[in-house]
DNA sequence: AGCTATTAATAAAT
DNA sequence: TATTTATTAATAGCT
């Protein structure tokens, strides 16, 4: 806004560069307390050049207030955005502990899941871990189901098997007794030898 | 700069207010950035309207780069109750971080465990996975997984029984056989009689 | 640091 | 809310 455009690019001479810097500044300071007081608003305004030294303005109370107003406005997650400091600090070290229980649970049921073992875990301890079995839950109990399954099959065929055998075994026995005679001993032994369906249903 | 001088004093209509805060926002951010860029200086700016809206600038970096920068520099000025907790909530945020990606990697870990990984898992590692789960399933008190056990035992106890029962009518055939002299019968029907151990292992 | 020609910002109107 | 315009404000280059 003067005597020739201006490149929006850094001001390669350093004397050049220093006259803007304070021009710039003052204006740029002037023009925030102006917003402030037209417009009712709290500005924090912080300059560091580019030698490290701080400029600084904060309209409505001090650079404190609005940085922890700032911190309150982008690190309340929650719905409270006036939320002191204290209190931020206070729910970040209990998450913090949280979280920390949380992985020493998943760590001691890992342990546990591996062979180790549960005498070190206490029943809050067994409660969280059984919560977060959950969200695995699926995945496992179709897969344990199939292979339960498959062995109930299996020993169902077995059992099959098995009755036919016996009962071809106590056809046999019952044949060989009528030729040799072997009633009375045949007669003991029915009840183990004759398997009826049923008996030993569930 | 425009069509009347301006007051510096707050504007009263709110429509005014309103429309002069836009564009002297945008004019204060614009200004900010041209500074930082010409002079090569870091700049922070928060605006909170009146509302309680939040704008910021931050050049060279983020918002909390600069406010960190400030509060180093201004270390000793004020007081430590105030950068103090500050720091500790700084810290106490980057530890949950910690923590939540901790967490996040242990329950990668168990997913791929007892989920993703099982289409690849091998033989004796869904043995392994087998006697983890029904450790696990005690715990967990499915109901459907304790009567699927429950049946597996009897299924166990009926083929213990018919075994039994089967030994017992070999032997009683092999006797018989022996006095009646149907040796050649007996050594045809031999194997389906007897069911050695293994031979139906899963 | 002041001065001034010019550009940029913007208040009011549309 | 966006555009236009008339003015004022900011400031780049000098001194």
């Amino acid at each position: 806004m003067a005597r020739g455009k201006v490149q929006l690019k850094r001001i390669e001479n350093p004397v050049h560069r220093q006259v803007t810097f304070c021009k710039r500044r003052a204006g740029l300071l002037k023009k925030a307390k102006e917003l402030s007081v037209l417009c009712d608003a709290e500005i924090g305004l912080v300059i560091f050049s580019a030698h490290g030294k701080l400029y600084e303005l904060a309209t409505k109370g001090t650079m404190q207030g609005v940085i922890e107003r700032y911190l309150k406005f982008t690190h309340g997650t929650q719905s409270e955005a006036v939320t002191e400091p204290y209190h931020l600090l206070m729910d970040a070290k209990e998450e913090t502990n949280v979280l920390k229980q949380e992985i020493d649970t998943l760590q001691k049921g890992m342990r546990y899941l591996f062979g180790g073992g549960l005498g070190t875990m206490a029943m809050d301890e067994l409660q969280v871990l059984e919560k977060n079995l959950e969200i695995w839950m699926y995945h496992v109990r179709s897969m344990k189901m199939n292979i339960m399954s498959q062995e109930i099959q299996a020993l169902r065929d077995k059992e099959g098997t098995l009755k036919a055998a016996n009962t071809y075994l106590h056809d046999l026995v019952l044949e060989n007794t009528s030729v040799t005679s072997f009633v009375p001993f045949a007669t003991d032994i029915s009840y183990p030898l004759f398997l009826q369906d049923g008996i030993f249903q569930l």
